[in-house]
DNA sequence: GTCCATGCAAATAATTTGCAACGCA
DNA sequence: TGCGTTGCAAATTATTTGCATGGAC
């Protein structure tokens, strides 16, 4: 919901930057803690209502990924996640377009299919290694 | 955590038979207005504890469809879910397997795939005709 | 009788919002 | 100056949990 121009914002901007920087996907609070390195006194609702004109912008991703708070990706290039049930980080899958299941969902549908979210779970090589 | 034997619940069949027979995937707040009806001093705790336990039993399955609140289906055989954009019902999909979108995801990657979640989305028949 | 399940209420977690002060344009 | 943005706190939403009582076995 764009109802009026955007102004700048120091804090925006921070954010902004920090997500371009990260690819841990991190939820709220932890970007809050991090900017609260640059702006001692920024709040949790300012991380918060920045982050979803952030969203809305296209700027950046939300993940909601099942349990646990929504994650933030700076990352928009299409792209799929990888969600470690042992330790439950979220990782960026590099792989080749699978919008053809769209197709194949729309096949005995009556209605159109615009897209799909899509996660992909198991043991990342991390875990994999210690077990 | 089933760390203790299950006893027969009235509330919990109910649940399970109520969900069995409805493929709108309803909240826990829509089971709960349904319960109440047979079970008049039901508790929304009561409603959360036992679809957990149904959940966990594999009997029950839970949709986090990102905004809103999770939704809970009675039909546990393998299936994709639908969610209109502009009226948020979840319908069922009826499609061929798509599994190998696990092979795809697992080529460049350090780590085991064990399955994944999607949802499409998109606007659904009755959406469609309306506008 | 033992121990799980329930109802009720309070607690928690994640996120949103109201409001007065502040800062970009 | 005008209106978007911020910090702070309170409110909201979804869900979980503690506890005394009730019910299954």
């Amino acid at each position: 919901m764009l109802l009026s121009a955007l102004k700048y914002s120091r804090q925006r901007e921070s954010i902004k930057e920090f997500l371009a920087n990260r690819y841990d996907h991190p939820t709220a609070d932890m970007i809050y803690a991090n900017m609260r390195a640059l702006y001692p006194n920024i709040s949790l609702g300012t991380v918060y209502r920045n982050l979803s004109l952030l969203v809305d912008m296209g700027e950046v991703l939300k993940l909601s990924v099942g349990d646990g708070p929504d994650r933030f990706d700076g990352n928009t290039d299409p792209h799929y996640h990888f969600i470690c049930t042992e330790c439950q980080n979220v990782l960026d899958l590099k792989m080749e377009s699978i919008d053809h299941i769209n197709v194949i969902a729309g096949q005995n549908f009556d209605g159109e299919i615009k897209g799909h979210m899509t996660y992909f779970y198991g043991v990342c090589g991390d875990c994999t290694k210690k077990s």
